[in-house]
DNA sequence: TTATAAGCGAGACGGTACGTCACGTCTTCAT
DNA sequence: ATGAAGACGTGACGTACCGTCTCGCTTATAA
């Protein structure tokens, strides 16, 4: 329970604060979420906040690492086309109906204003989701079922980037059919 | 500079504000850009910018919409692959490297925070831009160049999805390979 | 009701802002007088204060110079002993159980901690001050009731020091024969 | 450094404490007088100040009586007149010069906002001090220099009360000649 | 000669108020 | 009627200290 320096940082308060955080992102979105809100909800004196995180989206980045990675890692079950369309249906619903999908499209948003919020979300999140990502199209190769010369990373991006496109730029729905569609000329097509 | 009178907006002083708020985003980025600093900048009186902009993302809009959507209409020779290859580096250009692409990206960041502004975001900006992707392609079927039953708008995302993504939501670089084999790989392989 | 600026400053607030710290300071003391119990007391915001007064002894000391500088204007009635009298008892009144001397302790005390406003006091109050309690002594001088050669300077700081130094520096009480007593060795004697 | 025991509070600490006190005061004045300065300055944990004194007045208190007091206590030589000159002036030179008068003149500035630390500076300070000017002028009366009948607290108040007036109140300053002055017609006119 | 407990340095905590910034509204005066 | 100027009420910012609260270390007795 405690670290670090003497005696040390309080878990209670810690968490109180990445809950408060998250739920006030969800219920009133991030343009009305403040760090004295954040302190009240948790019943934490501001001072607190500002002692541990530098910012709310430091803060938010703190839930989303968490709690919220892990809800996007593709299955194996050995059949390709059946994981990535079972994977792409959980990205779009995690994008788009998830609490931690708000975090991250949050983030998203507020990392084109911030240079330094967008370095550490490439660093401590898309590095690891890359490879996962890549992973799954690996263990096919490995198992034969796609060609070893194709570019594994163009391919992630031909399968996600059309996903987080509709979700977070243009807003379209992203139905069934469609998932179903872009795994099909993507893969099978090759 | 006065320009005061009984005959309507100032046409000067519109322009004066959607230059300054242009100038400013581009030089100290969304969230240093205040209502009062454009006021400043323009030489305008914070009351004239809230008579008629409602927030400072509608000014920025409208910059948007004035200057910025015609950089990015697909071109029309007749040769689709070359088409696409050309429309998919001036819309990477767009997106990374040009004033009007900050803005675009600072309204689509907002647009997470603010669904008023995501939906006109839709009505007046991707309606209009997704009847401009499909034509190129629309042209290609009539041509014969495409097959007559293709989901034009699945290839459209499939095509410019991955480019927005690796542009907006990763921070990917997008060189010259990745667009042709993203044009090769979606088009050619049909 | 406007002045200065373009169009000006607002009375009201001014005067609201006045009695709010009045007020707040004779009910709860100096201690316990802030910035911002004043702005809500008198329905003003923070910066509006902020913008007028660089700190609240400053709003004291307008309070003070407004309305009670004249409360401690000694008589003139032509007897040196009986004005002399009426006068102390009016100041010690003033020191120990007036709003406005409620004032001046907090600000007299203040000054100890404060050139700025010890200077500010001794310009703005005690310059006109001692020529009012000098001119008592003057006008019995030319009426020949007190001896020409006289340091009027020492005998205004012989009459009133000891009271100041009772109420403000012992607490003793000030009572009617000390003052009598005060006046007629001071005077009578000489 | 490290002096904890079981027999009571360490005397280095305590010393420690009041001397930071002192020097901070006198460095940076009472405004900028805080607990964690103290504490921080006397090598000291916040804890151990509020383990031994209620407030920062009670600290400076306990420096003014440990080391201040006799610094005012009136000679006796058996000439009145000299004694009281030589007393008068190092009673200016206390007020207005000296680091245990500085601490004096906070003390007796903040107890204008604070009832209790002016019933300390009666009760500790006060009560001692008018007993140590009034010796001076009984033995005078026994000595057959003053009257028997004379009224020595109002003395005492004429004598000092302009003196501490001049310092505390109206910043003036204190001549020997108004010493002298204040002397010759206070006792010698008797 | 060991254990025990008081005093200590350290510093995190819940708070209050600070002084500043920008918001969006308003009123005035000049054009 | 419109625009430039700018004061206003509002609310959040990030900081400074407040006074309280553990924590683990040091040390002089008392078992």
């Amino acid at each position: 329970m405690h670290r670090g320096n003497r005696h040390g940082r309080s878990e209670q308060a810690r968490l109180a604060v990445l809950h408060a955080a998250d739920d006030l992102l969800v219920e009133n979105g991030f343009a009305r979420l403040t760090v004295e809100g954040i302190a009240q909800r948790a019943g934490v004196a501001k001072q607190t906040i500002y002692r541990w995180w530098p910012s709310k989206t430091d803060i938010l980045f703190e839930a989303f690492v968490t709690d919220a990675a892990e809800e996007i890692t593709p299955p194996d079950t050995g059949d390709l086309t059946r994981d990535l369309i079972t994977y792409l249906g959980a990205l779009a619903r995690f994008l788009t109906a998830s609490d931690a999908g708000a975090v991250f499209r949050a983030l998203t948003a507020e990392s084109q204003h911030d240079p330094a919020l967008a370095a550490r979300l490439r660093q401590e999140h898309w590095t690891g989701q890359r490879v996962r990502d890549r992973q799954l199209l690996q263990r096919a190769v490995e198992r034969g079922d796609l060609p070893a010369m194709a570019d594994l990373d163009t391919i992630v991006d031909r399968l996600v980037g059309p996903l987080y496109y509709r979700a977070l730029v243009t807003g379209q729905e992203i139905t069934t059919e469609f998932v179903t569609e872009l795994v099909r000329a993507t893969i099978d097509a090759k």
